[in-house]
DNA sequence: ACCTGAACACCGTTCAAGT
DNA sequence: ACCTGAACACCGTTCAAGT
């Protein structure tokens, strides 16, 4: 009980001084370990080893920490391919950008919640601005370029956002062969009246790959644009 | 103080009996005036005039809560268009079902962080079963029926839930209009090295409109359905 | 079987006080 | 300028007790 020499009675300062990055950091780290509803205050204190007051002066509240949070992921999926490889087609890179995302997100299933509520602001620019340059190499009339880029990622955000969504729904412990054989065999047993065409693919759904698909699904979208959108040259 | 007639001392009870319906109906209602934010057992037992006891007895918590609160706003969003009239193609109906659900978001936004989620379960059946049976009147090959409605309904939920996050940004208090002209004045002043696209397109930003958006979208993607797998007779 | 309402643990946020 | 830590209001959930 006595004999602690004398000064830093309780609480010394940390070493590196805390910052803005430094919480960010942290509440992703804690976001990637405890999912989104282990991200609390007294959880970030205790990792920081501070008080609630001091990251609040460094953020304004826990929406703008989780928005700084999924623009530091989304940011690092973006810087992740520098140029890609000299013969790649603009069709080769939207898929670059649009896999990191899908691998982003898959690693970080918290950022999907982000990405639909909003709340993120900073990186939706430089998503579109990545997007639509491809746009405009692909040869689509400039009229339609508004359109076209907001489509793609629209499309690109919500399928990975639909993927991460539905990979929730398993949760850690599960395995997926397990969870996609339990799924199909239920499928199967649906009402042949009301569920004919689920029956039909149950099989086909049970040996389906995420990634796969969001890549094939993605060729089929741009497939689209340039059948509708012809390259004028 | 003194002469209450006796009985009913304090809180009678109910006339109509409460319910697992009646308590849903009420979540719907909270969530729309007051957004996902103004859910809380306070707000429902009040509305109810009952105990956060009493509506425990019907629903396990607040995440069942929210999940059958999507779901009966989903399902309804299903329900609203029968068959669709007689001469109608199935990709018409595709386009009925998908305007449906992007109406029904539009009008419950706090349904799209549900749907992404992943806590709804129920409805995605139905959702899938309905748009599959078009790929398959479409002439989609039968083995690639479970990719091809996959991608519709990850594309259609996955726009929806986008465009509702894109809204939700705008809140209730602001004008439309001079939100789209702010934003748009924002993207000319962004750098033109690093935003030459973005800058390029914010005029055609500040005339587009969300929902004829969705539906090109949706064209586009049904155009490349039928590029890439054309129908075999 | 269905409901009441007090109680509990926990959470985001504030703020006077320190350095 | 930056941090501490107690305090506050609020929230989801539980449960003994009633009818």
């Amino acid at each position: 009980m006595a004999g602690v020499t004398s000064r830093t009675h309780r609480s010394p300062r940390r070493a590196e001084a805390l910052s803005r990055e430094r919480i960010v950091e942290a509440a992703v780290e804690v976001l990637d370990t405890a999912g989104e509803g282990g991200l609390t205050f007294r959880a970030l204190t205790e990792r920081l080893t501070t008080g609630p007051g001091a990251i609040y002066w460094h953020v304004a509240n826990k929406g703008e920490l989780l928005g700084a949070a999924t623009d530091a992921v989304v940011a690092g999926a973006l810087a992740a391919e520098p140029a890609g490889p000299p013969g790649a087609t603009p069709q080769d890179r939207v898929r670059a950008v649009a896999l990191g995302l899908f691998d982003a997100i898959d690693a970080h299933p918290w950022v999907a919640a982000q990405l639909s509520g909003g709340s993120w602001q900073a990186t939706t620019p430089r998503i579109f601005e990545s997007i639509g340059r491809q746009v405009s190499a692909l040869g689509v009339p400039q009229r339609n370029w508004f359109t076209v880029a907001s489509l793609l990622v629209q499309h690109i955000l919500g399928a990975a956002v639909q993927n991460a969504a539905n990979a929730h729904v398993l949760g850690p412990g599960v395995d997926r062969g397990e969870f996609l054989d339990a799924l199909s065999r239920a499928w199967q047993e649906l009402d042949p009246d009301d569920y004919s065409f689920t029956r039909t693919v149950a099989d086909q759904m049970r040996r389906h790959d995420d990634r796969e698909q969001f890549s094939e699904g993605l060729d089929l979208v741009l497939a689209g644009i340039t059948a509708v959108h012809p390259a004028r040259d």
